[in-house]
RNA sequence: AAAGGCAAUCGGUUUGUCGUUCUGCAGAAAUGCGGAAAGGAAAGUCCGGGCAACACAGAGCACCAUACCAUUUGAAAGAAUGGGCAGUAAUUGUUAAAGGUUAUUGACAGAUAGGGUCACAGAAAAUAACUACCAUUUGUCAAUGCAAGUUGGCAUUUGGAAAAGGUGAAAAUGUGAGGUAAGAGCUCACGGUUUGUAUUAGUAAUAAUACAGAGGGAUAAACCUUAUGGGUUGUAAAACCAAAUAUACCGGGGCUUAGGGUUGCUCGCCCAAGUUAGCUUAGCAAUAAGUGUAUGCCUCGGAGGGUAGGUUGCAUUAGAUAAAUGACAAACAUUUCGCACUUGUGUGAAACACAGAACCCGGCUUAUAGAUUGCCUUUUUAU
């Protein structure tokens, strides 16, 4: 991983494959920093990153379309600028995993920004091997 | 000039940093340099069409949609303009009406095919009798009379009768006359409503007039009836490619002389069949040996449908697929408020809508801060 990918969010790092997003779904792994659930599941990926994930914000709690759009643009803003640190809490473990907006009503950048901060160092903590 | 209504158009701009999807060029690759990238409603998924699959003799039933007329536009759905009819408002007009003008509303076929419903009030809401009216039965009381009886009051029986009262959104065509026990379109005259026919005007809806009928409350954005039209399902349709696993089928090779059951195997036992294809050799024969077919098993290959998955569908300036079209920062523009003064500038603060493509096109409906333009109405000011 070179230093000028940093901040790149390209279509091999998203999960997309229905069978394994629903896998991640039924999984029970999962870390929380308030509005944000990440649920994760370990898997050998063959592709040429060690990790998947997905952003999603629920039906039921936005019903307007371009709400969910703008808090999905936030996580996946807040991921992006944040991936390095992301990818060494993530060491040598290989997964898949989802970001999932928990609250009611739209956060701004700055608190969802703190929340993936908290994420990641959690993740970084529930590392086995160190 | 202000406020309101209707219609149409627009509904932010620029810069920087870091990114996303598709794509062109260069490159072995990493990557580099370019190009394109969300709306007026992308929404609701309510109509019509394209496109696709399935269905399809003919007729009927059911279901759904449409419903005054003409013209223009359109593939259709629909839209626009004008007209007719009905309602509402304003204005004009008049003693009061009628009528006229303007604006506006109308899913604007049928209530004499049929059933249903009609709150409250009221006797009664559709084969109407509470009070009052008329006739009548019975009882009783009074008056009168010599008596029979007659007249009247009260109660009561049976009928007549929609003319009067009150209720209601709505009470069975209005006025007058005749008629009658009392009454009644029961009859007549003049009106009103409505149906049919004819004539005239009009492209038509329709209107006017004449003649002949009718009285039948309202309600069809309830059921229903009439007329006309309509196959069903939707791009998660549908078409194509196609691992792994199992395998109907076809071919090559190998193995086995062999039925079924009894624990997977062996032996044994039981059941069924009845000398176990055919050919060769040996034997009188039972039989033995060999060859080896069908069938079966194993294995290799082919082939088929088809799952996972993929491609097309899906882009002639968006084309994603847990779904890109962005995040952050700054400036400007616009609106509102505060302050300052040179009264249109400066300065500070706040606000900046509805809303995110998912096969495409045409409509309808709903949401929408603010800006601009046009038309109309009202008010005020000036001339």
């Amino acid at each position: 991983m070179g230093e000028s990918l940093s901040y790149t969010f390209t279509k091999s790092e998203r999960l997309t494959n229905v069978k394994l997003i629903a896998s991640v779904f039924s999984s029970t792994e999962n870390l929380k920093a308030f509005p944000i659930l990440f649920i994760h599941f370990s898997l050998d990926l063959q592709g040429p990153t060690n990790y998947q994930v997905l952003f999603s914000v629920s039906k039921k709690k936005f019903k307007r379309a371009v709400d969910r759009n703008r808090i999905k643009r936030l996580m996946r803003e807040s991921f992006r600028l944040q991936k390095a640190e992301f990818i060494q809490a993530l060491g040598e473990r290989k997964l898949i995993g989802a970001f999932i907006y928990t609250n009611k009503v739209i956060a701004d950048y700055t608190s969802i920004y703190q929340a993936f901060t908290k994420v990641i160092l959690q993740l970084k903590n529930s590392n086995p091997s160190e």
